[in-house]
DNA sequence: TCAACGTTTTTTCTCGAGATTTTTAAAAAC
DNA sequence: GTTTTTAAAAATCTCGAGAAAAAACGTTGA
């Protein structure tokens, strides 16, 4: 919302500065966990890794406290934001408020346009799952199911609301990584995202909500379930 | 949350390094208004206003993006935020939502301790309120009503909904000067803070929340009925 | 009068080097 | 053996100057 450096907008345009493509760099790299939550982020190391000047780099750094992803304090450098699972549960019990609240709006105010994108998304993101099978491109898949979830609440016209949701979207992506390799709970992603969509489709909001409070209830549930050694292991990792 | 950057607690440390500085005091020039919404943030001719160099100033304006209060466009340098009604409003209702639910979380889990802090706030926001009275000391009752407030939530667990707060209060702050100085409804602040703690001390959640979300509604009211004309001309200021 | 073009000016973006501070490690004292 | 002191190493923070882009300006041509 402050920028157009933050993932908001499903249309994500060419990087023009290199402090934009350290900034995107660092993010990919800190939610897919190459470095690790807590781990320190050494400018001077870091520079040369990521190909650009001590400043630029920082000033990547200081875009990146927006998304909550790092952390830093006075005089001692930036670190990736720790993780925990009580944040995991902060996160999703937040984000199911705020997402069923847009939601609901959402589906009051869209229109027949806001029907067919949702329609559109949904057939990539099925394509993308039929696609998925047995290789682990899960690229694609996350960032059509990103887009799902936006579209879904495209017709609610908070724009505050939609800013909160996509910081908290992208914070939960760095937990949700960990339940779709290690899946205690069985569960039919697909089927919840057809469920969901017809329910929105069908304008039936109090249906549609309590679908999508479960269906992100359902991955803190999942890593709820890891044991907490392996969960320590792989956090760490 | 992400940072000690960023206004969170009540408790705000000593700026250790020129960044942070220059981070204040942009900050407070912003809500302020000294820098006009939309404003062009020429780093070369600010630098010397805030006698720091370059980068210093360039991140310190990124650290500003977090709070939403400084907005960049690719190869197009930094931009005071812009304000509008239509924002005012999105804050206000998305505000009122996020902190009676905070407020009601924290009536049901607050202890002895935190009823202290609430009489204690209270007393100093009062203290305050009575001093003001014919000066436009605004700075010191401003900081006080931002704890008042702050105090009211601190026993609701969530760190997120706090930190989403925070922003919003902060945000809100910008168009809460204007109010204050043009103020069209006719409203006893004080009494509504009493009675606010009252209902929280009581542990009546519904009309604690009842009061708080009339209480930020009404600042919204009192600035929907400023005349289009003058209010433009304010918020250009 | 207006639009298109090329030049000048301004501003943004980027890097490398130097000053402070923190951290680490070893030596000294209790 | 533990703590304190001291010195070396590493990292952070900061600035000024140079390359690239955008904006401003005047000129030319219809």
């Amino acid at each position: 919302m402050a920028n157009n450096t933050s993932s908001g907008n499903g249309l994500t345009a060419e990087p023009k500065t290199l402090v934009e493509t350290a900034y995107r760099a660092l993010r990919r790299d800190i939610i897919e966990g190459h470095l690790a939550p807590g781990e320190k982020l050494r400018v001077e190391h870091l520079k040369d890794d990521y190909g650009v000047g001590a400043g630029t780099l920082r000033e990547a750094l200081s875009l990146l406290i927006s998304d909550a992803l790092v952390v830093s304090q006075g005089q001692r450098g930036f670190r990736v934001a720790p993780v925990s699972l009580e944040d995991f549960e902060d996160i999703t019990k937040t984000r199911v408020m705020l997402e069923c609240d847009a939601l609901r709006q959402s589906i009051a105010m869209g229109d027949d346009a806001w029907e067919g994108d949702l329609l559109a998304a949904f057939h990539r993101l099925t394509k993308a799952e039929e696609k998925r099978i047995g290789t682990d491109d899960r690229e694609e898949w996350e960032e059509r199911n990103r887009i799902f979830h936006e579209v879904l609440i495209s017709a609610c016209p908070s724009r505050w609301l939609k800013h909160f949701l996509a910081i908290l979207y992208q914070q939960a992506e760095r937990y949700r990584r960990l339940s779709l390799y290690l899946q205690p709970i069985p569960r039919d992603i697909h089927a919840e995202h057809e469920a969901l969509m017809q329910a929105a489709m069908a304008r039936d909001a109090d249906k549609a909500t309590a679908i999508l409070g479960e269906h992100i209830l359902l991955t803190f549930r999942s890593i709820e379930q890891i044991p907490k050694d392996q969960l320590n292991e792989k956090l760490a990792a």
